[in-house]
DNA sequence: TTGAAAGCGCTACCAG
DNA sequence: CTGGTAGCGCTTTCAA
């Protein structure tokens, strides 16, 4: 491979400055074009590849990237589809910026921070449930920009949530609405650490992921409004996918042949707990109402489809994309969700 | 914000050289302990936050990252299931090696090509369907590695494609044995240019895209086996979603009530098809016989599940990444598909 | 093992 | 509108 070429080579044969035949490149309307189709024409002539980038970036001092973490998730951020719409919205509102996506990728939390510490990016959006994490501590030990999503990191320059405890209570109530009495919640994962199945009391307090604590709380208020305690409720944590869900399902309603409601922190748990109820013979709605949370697409194509707490999450990965994008800070949005009535949650038909 | 604090500081700070500071952090085995404590503590004491990485990037060449490009598919790539299979296997890849994964995001040709050239990676990564495309213009006028996946360009250094002809040969063969008489293929887009509806024999040939090329010549072959001649097959050409192929579905069983069998493409376009049926009263697989291409998790779910020629896209994605991030350079490789039987596809039972 | 210094290739500034 | 030039922050020779 022989010697790059370079700008001032492209220069001297043109027979200008290097500072003109930057700007031939990166501003034309600053160079006569007369001038410029010289320039071209010599850069052709040498075989010039067009600026260096990480030249360029390292004398501006823009990566034109955003970093996207998914600490939680590394390997399985591409399997949840809730993920994916977040990549959606954050792609589509960095195409509208100019910038490329860049995905941290890792297989484990110490090489993630490699990853972190590699990463030419202008702003790090973090997706994930708690704040306790030595990736987030990466990334403010460099004193980068960082958004987070669903979760309320100390320190970001933005944050985007849900109203989870609404959204949660409003789910409760409309199962309540529908006629459920024997209630049992499909929690997500409630700390970093894998635990899955019954949760007790103990289990329940230690959540420390935003998201579940403030979801579990929502569920707990409507619940209790109707009379329901904690006590009388069935706990199970689940990994969020929806074969898994689908066995505890099963198990649970074999030990709790009384459940008729199922409250589910994601659409991914509550469609295995779809699948968890056919297979124990219950028919929903009738016997069991299940509802989810997410909106995802999957939720339509079940049987019955499945009503769910929509949120937008193509908008949530958006707006997190332009807060990173944008010089003011200090933000937090909160989006709203609504109830999205299908099949899984009637009310009983005689 | 106070100016940033650089090596160089430290290092004085620390009475030692500059080299012997980057050594403390990049080489530090180099650097003797007791120096590089006190390198480290001058760092903490200054605020130092860690090597530039753009810095770095320019000084040593590497980007860290590689850059994976849907040129065919700019904002639906992340709707598009198969898509998001490739980008688990291309970031399962990238992890081993430490290594990020920049998507290139645009919203139109002529962004994506800006885009292309911000790319701080080292080697590009071209999921399409045909190679005639400014964007690879682009990546190789910047003389940059590229690999590329499902079609064949010219100066790839590696490609990854399926067998596409067998596979097509051996889908159209399945629904054969299953007794179907009257054919339907619903074609991915044939060109860049949207195109969709009824396929005349001008368009058939007019296909620049790879994979339908390949697929359509391996169903014409197995249909040919068998006495079936081109010019008495329905084409139509699906966009890849399924309300759309649903609709042209349900359109083309009205107009042609003869046909039995329905080779898809995709899976996506196979489980459109699978809704048009149901739609225009057709019982499947009795009435009529359905096969998609590529083995997607949703069409297990499926009413009935959907038969299909399933392809390994995670590793093809990680062959793929693992090409361009090898040195070497020069191969195709070329994966096989299997028939992957459900429900939609069985022998019409009474 | 450490120090000194040479660039990596570019853009932005300031002067003309 | 154009030219000259400093310097972004680092890693890596080469010599000591």
């Amino acid at each position: 491979m022989a010697k790059r070429v370079k700008l001032l080579d492209v220069a001297k044969a043109a027979g200008v400055s290097q500072g003109t035949a930057s700007n031939a490149f990166g501003k034309p309307d600053l160079v006569r074009p007369e001038v410029r189709e010289r320039i071209f024409e010599a850069a052709k002539e040498l075989g010039y590849r067009g600026p260096h980038v990480m030249a360029r970036m390292l004398r501006t001092g823009k990566a034109g990237a955003l970093g996207v973490v998914f600490p939680d998730n590394l390997e399985y951020a591409f399997s949840d589809p809730v993920a994916i719409e977040l990549l959606r919205g954050i792609g589509r509102e960095c195409a509208r910026h100019g910038v490329n996506v860049m995905i941290i990728s890792a297989e484990n939390p110490k090489q993630a921070i490699a990853a972190v510490n590699n990463a030419a990016v202008d702003a790090f959006l973090v997706h994930c449930y708690s704040d306790n994490n030595d990736i987030i501590a990466a990334i403010q030990r460099r004193n980068q920009r960082l958004i987070s999503i669903d979760t309320d990191i100390s320190g970001a320059v933005g944050t985007v949530v849900l109203d989870d405890f609404n959204a949660a209570k409003n789910a409760a109530r409309h199962l309540l609405d529908c006629g459920a009495k024997n209630f049992a919640i499909l929690s997500l994962q409630a700390t970093e650490h894998d635990h899955f199945g019954p949760m007790n009391p103990n289990r329940l307090g230690a959540a420390s992921h935003r998201v579940v604590r403030e979801r579990m709380a929502g569920y707990h208020a409507a619940l209790k409004d109707a009379g329901i305690s904690a006590d009388d409720i069935v706990h199970i944590e689940c990994d969020n996918q929806s074969a898994h869900s689908a066995k505890m399902t099963a198990e649970m309603l074999a030990s709790h042949p009384e459940i008729d409601g199922i409250l589910a922190m994601s659409d991914v748990i509550a469609i295995g707990a779809l699948d968890g109820a056919r297979a124990t013979g219950r028919a929903v709605p009738n016997d069991l109402k299940v509802i989810g949370f997410d909106g995802i697409a999957a939720g339509e194509r079940t049987d019955p489809p499945l009503s769910t707490m929509y949120q937008d999450t193509v908008e949530k990965g958006r707006l997190a994309a332009e807060m990173a994008l944008s010089e003011d800070g200090g933000r937090t949005i909160t989006l709203e969700t609504r109830l999205l009535l299908r099949g899984s949650s009637q009310l009983s038909s005689a």
